[in-house]
DNA sequence: GCCCAGGTGTTTC
DNA sequence: GAAACACATGGG
């Protein structure tokens, strides 16, 4: 059983643990200098689906190399040469299913005018849109609010999960949105937070595999 | 060779 | 509705 916020204190503990997150999100998003834009990061949380983040990398790393990095040059690509930027992304593996997905993504950002004016948006409002997206679900699309717009939701992925089950979190069950609400109903909305806290998660679920298994 | 990796949509019971 | 399945590559 837990103690009344644990949350905050498993929070610090990782903190402790882990010190500032080290997570490719986490990273990716305080490293604005050299990366990564706001629309990398959309693109990538596509490119992630079920995939390793070493593939992810080495997939933005080919469409920056070809000035393919941004959504309106994925939107034209995945328009007028599918086959040149599936083969881009094929280290992500599903590449055919994924160049579908980025279209529908990016067409979503250019045709409501970028980026920044969309993130104007009341965001149960945006969040209900990018889920209307073909290939984007919960976890992408709270990965796109909570790190590309820095709106303050929680993400969870298979990560949150298993630190559910290890930590024995007193939540009704492990659906995506049970453990969602579990978690922002007992801690302070703030995306910063949300950020660093489910950077330390991935850190501490990818560290407890490597030393145990 | 086998298993896994920060999902999502479709089909099947 | 839940469960099973398809989508696919790269690394340990």
């Amino acid at each position: 059983m837990s103690a009344p916020n644990n949350l905050l204190f498993i929070y610090r503990q990782l903190r402790r643990q882990y010190g500032h997150p080290q997570d490719q999100w986490g990273l990716w998003c305080k490293r604005r200098k050299s990366l990564p834009e706001k629309e990398e990061v959309i693109i990538g949380a596509i490119l992630t689906q079920r995939t390793n983040w070493r593939n992810v990398e080495l997939a933005m790393a080919n469409l920056k190399r070809h000035k393919a990095g941004r959504l309106k040059t994925v939107y034209n690509l995945a328009k007028n040469n599918p086959r040149k930027l599936a083969m881009l992304i094929r280290s992500c593996g599903f590449y055919k299913t994924k160049v579908k997905y980025l279209k529908t993504a990016a067409d979503f950002f250019i045709r409501n005018g970028g980026v920044k004016k969309i993130s104007n948006r009341p965001l149960t409002k945006l969040r209900d849109e990018l889920l209307q997206l073909h290939g984007v679900g919960p976890e992408t699309a709270d990965s796109i609010l909570l790190y590309a717009l820095s709106k303050p939701i929680f993400v969870v992925d298979e990560y949150t999960r298993r630190l559910a089950r290890q930590k024995s979190l007193a939540v009704k069950s492990l659906n995506y949105h049970h453990l969602q609400e579990f978690f922002t109903r007992r801690l302070p909305k703030s995306y910063q937070l949300y950020q660093d806290f489910h950077a330390l998660i991935v850190v501490g679920g990818k560290d407890d595999r490597v030393s145990s298994g």
